[in-house]
DNA sequence: CTGAAAGCGCTAACAC
DNA sequence: GTGTTAGCGCTTTCAG
């Protein structure tokens, strides 16, 4: 690997000229340029990362924690993201932290250690501390989708409670009057939400729902089917059920029609995220979409404007939801 | 930022002995050991990864690049292989290529201009080249799923010729003589492999694929579509399908049933991959299952031998496929 | 067993 | 404009 010495060497320079070239921004003869870039390119050199993030204090290194990278959600974070930092040149350094706050710990310690230029994160519940080690690094960081209500750092999310209400309001529009909910983990502030959102339209309709309509799930296609056979299984009496993801949807649904229910002539069901499966089930999944894309592009720019040390004026960047129809949601029969 | 300069003023001692202490297996005396030890604890002491890196050339890192990370496979080998690097106290540099050799150019130069220590690669196509860089430049690199036949690097796969071989099998033993097949790009290697495996089952059946029943998609839910479209509109002849990966298999059994076929009675589907959606779709779909796990393992095993400077013995890891029976493929009723 | 000193490859004052 | 020099924080000879 030829260093810049070997360069300065070839275009009959000093090392700092050569570094000058590199920067790009500062003064430097034509023909002198001229013969650096010329030297440069005939050995084929690369400025090391690792000495220039040494010396300068940045690294081109991006941090990305999220919960569960292969829940299409957090993975299209890792494309968004990754594609974005990319076209600025930087890298990016993927945590998955498998909703265990221990490990979150110890990823954001790793990328304090390697003095990454910014972290974006999407924690694992109300009992993440990871924040605190942040702080006092004062590392530039960004919060997406998982936030906490009482912090400061800055955070992009999608409105939660609007995207609840607006579930409700499919459903109370078709007429439905009976409803079941499957959240995600009630520590995690995002699904208390999406619930508050979804309870209060219903009760602003003169409607409820009871407690024992409600099943809370982790997200994961399992517990969605879970929910539906305790559903069953408690005779639970409802037309609509709202999950508040995709993939439990999908379990549920599954489950439903298993057991014998038409969706959506018995049953309506609407999940969350619209994820590849939900177009491709029969019947399609009528859906909430989050938007991800700008949600990521949000978080960068957010992100490189902290780097480049301007002072964040937005605190909190919530974006809205919107509701994709499809074939698992109809007028209620009954 | 505590230095190791501050550690060592603390405990007394010199700053190459604290070194010597986080190196661990050097000679320190007991008491010394302690007292640095003692140090590193108040100060809350983490050694910088850049410094360390820069200086002993192992920056403890790892880059991974994949075609398309929001594929279930790709990013299930972030997880894996995360979780294994994690494991060894290694960060992960994740690039997604979107199937650009570009991209993947880039990202590999990228890395080399990091120093990571190790490379796992899942290349685009034939048409990458990324590789000379690599070779040149000494990086240990261990290729993983996406493959070229003649190289010489260490390359982890999974059995993919067996792998035709066995859906073939599976739909043959069903009574179908008459298939149609949805095959990924043909300038990977691997795709023309499934094929391959097919193809030379039947024919040793007795059979044959026109090729008019071969349709080229590109791995993506869409390209799935549209092979059935097609061959719905050629009328094509056939009892069952097998395509390349569950993804397109999906899409062809949604086209097909929403024309009208009954899946499995008129149609039997297979795909290959074994992701999420095949286990809850209804009928759920018959697959081949990969043993990604496995894969990942064995190729973060390989390149860590690599890097500890083992003689790699393995040129090619091949692991088998297995097969998984759902209720998308049924015994042929013609 | 421990310390002093050199230097990884680069940038940024500081001089000229 | 350009060169000289001093480190960034660490590891690693080389002495003692």
């Amino acid at each position: 690997m030829s260093s810049i010495r070997d360069v300065a060497k070839l275009a009959g320079v000093s090392v700092s000229t050569v570094s000058r070239v590199l920067g790009g921004s500062q003064k430097v003869g034509k023909e002198t340029r001229r013969r650096v870039e010329q030297a440069i390119e005939t050995i084929g050199y690369q400025p090391n990362l690792l000495a220039q993030g040494l010396r300068s204090k940045r690294g081109s290194l991006i941090g990305l924690v999220v919960p569960e990278i292969r829940q299409e959600i957090f993975s299209s974070f890792v494309e968004y993201i990754g594609d974005e930092v990319r076209a600025r040149g930087y890298s990016l350094i993927t945590g998955n932290t498998h909703g265990q706050p221990e490990i979150e710990d110890e990823f954001i310690e790793s990328l304090v250690r390697r003095h990454v230029d910014g972290i974006i994160f999407s924690r694992v519940s109300d009992r993440s501390r990871a924040l605190g080690i942040l702080e006092k690094d004062g590392i530039p960081t960004v919060i997406i989708d998982r936030y906490l209500d009482n912090e400061d750092i800055p955070t992009i999310v999608m409105d939660n409670y609007g995207a609840g209400a607006l579930a409700a309001e499919h459903l109370v529009g078709l007429g439905h009057r009976r409803f079941a909910v499957i959240t995600g983990l009630q520590n995690i502030a995002l699904c208390r939400e999406r619930q508050r959102g979804f309870a209060e339209y219903i009760e602003r309709c003169g409607l409820a729902l009871p407690h024992h309509n409600v099943y809370e799930g982790n997200f994961k296609l399992e517990s969605g089917i879970e929910a539906a056979e305790s559903f069953l299984e408690h005779g639970i009496d409802f037309t609509a059920i709202w999950a508040e993801n995709d993939l439990m949807a999908l379990g549920a649904m599954n489950t439903l029609i298993r057991a014998g229910r038409k969706v959506p002539q018995d049953i309506s069901i609407m999940g969350m995220d619209d994820i590849i499966s939900a177009k491709i089930m029969i019947p399609s999944l009528t859906t909430i979409r989050q938007p991800f894309a700008a949600m990521c592009s949000k978080a960068v720019e957010l992100l490189f404007g902290m780097i480049n040390g301007e002072e964040c004026g937005e605190r909190r960047v919530s974006l809205p939801a919107s509701l994709i129809v499809r074939e698992s949601t109809a007028r209620c029969a009954t």
